[in-house]
DNA sequence: ACCTGAACACCGTTCAAGT
DNA sequence: ACCTGAACACCGTTCAAGT
């Protein structure tokens, strides 16, 4: 039954790395992260050839709920939410991620292996339809695309930007881009 | 004449660091410094006590340097010239400079020690003199502030961001800003 | 097959010895 | 006083030995 040990490990390892990178960014030790996995550091290598790549890995699974949510609040959009509001919406829950997760903002800046950048490509496919029906209402400058939006959640602040800031950076992200 | 071989090693490493940084970002050697500017590395640790000191030290002079663009167009636009081209001037200088050289933005991010901050300080304080003028001409929206502006300077777009796309954030930013 | 953990390599930092 | 560079500490990575 060493293959079980071997699924579980995996899935110790990725939980492990997605708490400590939220908690201290990406200079966590290995050591670390394989104590808090229970494993040896050896056993990390034998599922990530590097830590690039396992922090890679356990971003994908985070941006991966990301592009739910954007898929989540594409129906509700499509089904007559109001589109402003859900592109709000998304934006204030990205900036509240990244700056208590610096995974997010790495995520997003697209520092990201091949497949991170097939997830992200995903979820600019999910935002187009906001996007889509933002513009039939009129409620954007008529030159906005989602490339626009990627621009400001690639520059969105960190948690090097104090708390009270974040939120006007929203409104003024969200000015820049309606009519 | 020790003391003049102090004076010349301290120029030394500050200029080779700022060199290496530019090119290298934060991740440079001490070693890699310590040979580039002829010395030993305990040179280095005699003169800063530390990599981040001796980062800071070399970010100081920089930043600097950005105060002195803001104080001069500053001066041009309480002679008359447009406020508004203005400040997308310097926009531009800033992102410029950002996305070759990951100090200028770090400076800017103000990870930065108290030497800096002051003088982070004096230069919104010439900015200021910018925003006084475009708001006496109606030129922004009335609640628009230097914090703003800082805001968005903090946020501006590295080199990790495409050319092509810089430019649209410069048009994006100073959209949410005009009036 | 998979896991362990001691050993290696690299880089920031220190310090005894030189001038 | 200041400089040198070998030595130390820390952390990413490897690999011989175990099961």
């Amino acid at each position: 039954m060493a293959r079980a040990d071997s699924v579980r490990n995996r899935r110790n390892i990725l939980d492990s790395t997605r708490e400590l990178l939220a908690a201290n960014g990406e200079q966590v030790g290995m050591d670390e992260i394989a104590a808090h996995a229970g494993v040896a550091v050896g056993t990390l290598y034998r599922h990530f050839p590097t830590k690039t790549d396992l922090i890679d890995a356990a971003m994908a699974e985070l941006t991966s709920s990301l592009v739910e949510l954007v898929a989540v609040a594409a129906d509700r959009v499509e089904a007559g939410a109001d589109p402003v509001e859900a592109m709000t919406g998304l934006l204030r829950t990205f900036v509240g991620l990244a700056a208590q997760d610096r995974a997010v903002k790495a995520a997003a800046e697209g520092l990201a292996s091949d497949s991170l950048r097939e997830l992200e490509e995903r979820g600019w496919g999910q935002l187009q339809r906001i996007v889509d029906v933002a513009h039939a209402q009129g409620a954007l400058h008529a030159d906005i695309t989602t490339a626009d939006l990627a621009l400001l959640v690639a520059t969105a602040p960190t948690e090097a930007v104090p708390v009270e800031s974040r939120e006007r950076w929203i409104a003024l992200a969200m000015r820049s881009v309606t009519a």
